[in-house]
DNA sequence: AGCTAATAGTGACCTAAATCACTTTTCAAG
DNA sequence: CTTGAAAAGTGATTTAGGTCACTATTAGCT
């Protein structure tokens, strides 16, 4: 466990350093959860208590339509924090799925505990504040993929950009990621 | 001048209050700018010095692609901020045009200033954290409508969701937003 | 190793929306 | 008020990608 916070400790100080003192009071307000491959980390309906840092493994965040279609929202490996977001910011209901597509590990942060040390230690708080403007960037450009690109230059785009990603992930849930139909993205790779 | 810095201060004050101290230090690094309709307030290839917090006006956020074709990212109108996000976090060359479709007034904050005021005075820097976080929502919000829902409902969705827009927005650039084109978009009111 | 279930590939056909071409309406500037 | 430009509407045609149905491959389990 200590070399996993140590971990945990490493990604905050990617941006700004901590004391001993901050950080043992920062990594106190975590908690440790270990689920394995198909395991629920969040579901509709369900209340979303947490935002997950992911030690080890890999999940896809997804919404189901009324077709029961699955629309892939994100995917998560290490180093990268996952929730819903939305219900979680707002303790209302979960409306997504997160679930685990390897085993994975993951330190918890309740809503209260994020703002009990974002108030407390300001480098956590500017650290949140730059790693959500990181996210918005991200989404953005998503979003400007979707708007003017076809789907085949997307799938390129995502091959380029995370190729490890697409490893790790069944292309039907790139294809889902993408907007894409399965069949559709079957006839890219050619 | 004083009562639009009240607005302001306000803005900020939604999410936290601020001593008077601290006011006269965060207002004291924005600066004023207006343009008329047309103008552009970011250009790709040029600096993009600041984030704007609009205190009355409406822009749009866009790029054009290969065909010469304009998507838009954002609309953005009194109360919200602006920028080309990943250049001016990056300072790098913009890689969007945001021009103005009215008359518009904005406070202006530079990267370096930005940074300033959330080191000095942790409520700022908790404000932009939730601000981003509300940002990053509303973008997750919209990848799903453009994964899940046809164009059609995406209009009646934004219909909704911002009905006062959508009246000082001419109808081919709310296409251009939804990610459909004018003549469809024209097909759906019936 | 052998077997089931998940994943991926492929052909035939269909449909939502794009594109093109043109008309009508609305708006803003002299 | 008039007039030219921008915006909006509409028909005809095309197309990217979806859907359906089936086969082939791969990956976990026991």
């Amino acid at each position: 466990m200590e070399e996993k916070l140590h971990l945990l400790r490493q990604h905050f100080e990617e941006l700004f350093a901590l004391t001993d003192d901050e950080w043992n009071f920062v990594q106190s307000h975590f908690q440790y959860k270990s689920l394995k491959k198909h395991q629920f980390l969040i579901q509709t309906g369900q209340p979303v208590d947490f935002e997950y840092w992911i030690i080890k493994g890999l999940v896809k965040g997804y919404s189901i339509d009324d077709k029961g279609k699955e629309h892939i929202l994100q995917f998560a490996m290490e180093n990268y924090w996952v929730s819903d977001h939305c219900a979680f910011q707002h303790q209302e209901p979960g409306t997504i799925f997160v679930d685990c597509l390897e085993d994975s590990e993951f330190f918890c942060l309740s809503l209260e505990n994020r703002e009990k040390i974002c108030f407390e230690v300001p480098a956590v708080a500017n650290f949140f504040r730059i790693k959500s403007n990181h996210g918005y960037i991200n989404l953005q450009q998503r979003i400007l993929s979707l708007l003017t690109m076809t789907a085949e230059s997307r799938y390129e785009y995502l091959l380029n950009k995370l190729p490890k990603l697409i490893q790790r992930v069944p292309k039907k849930l790139i294809a889902s990621y993408l907007g894409v139909s399965r069949e559709t993205l079957s006839r890219f790779n050619s």
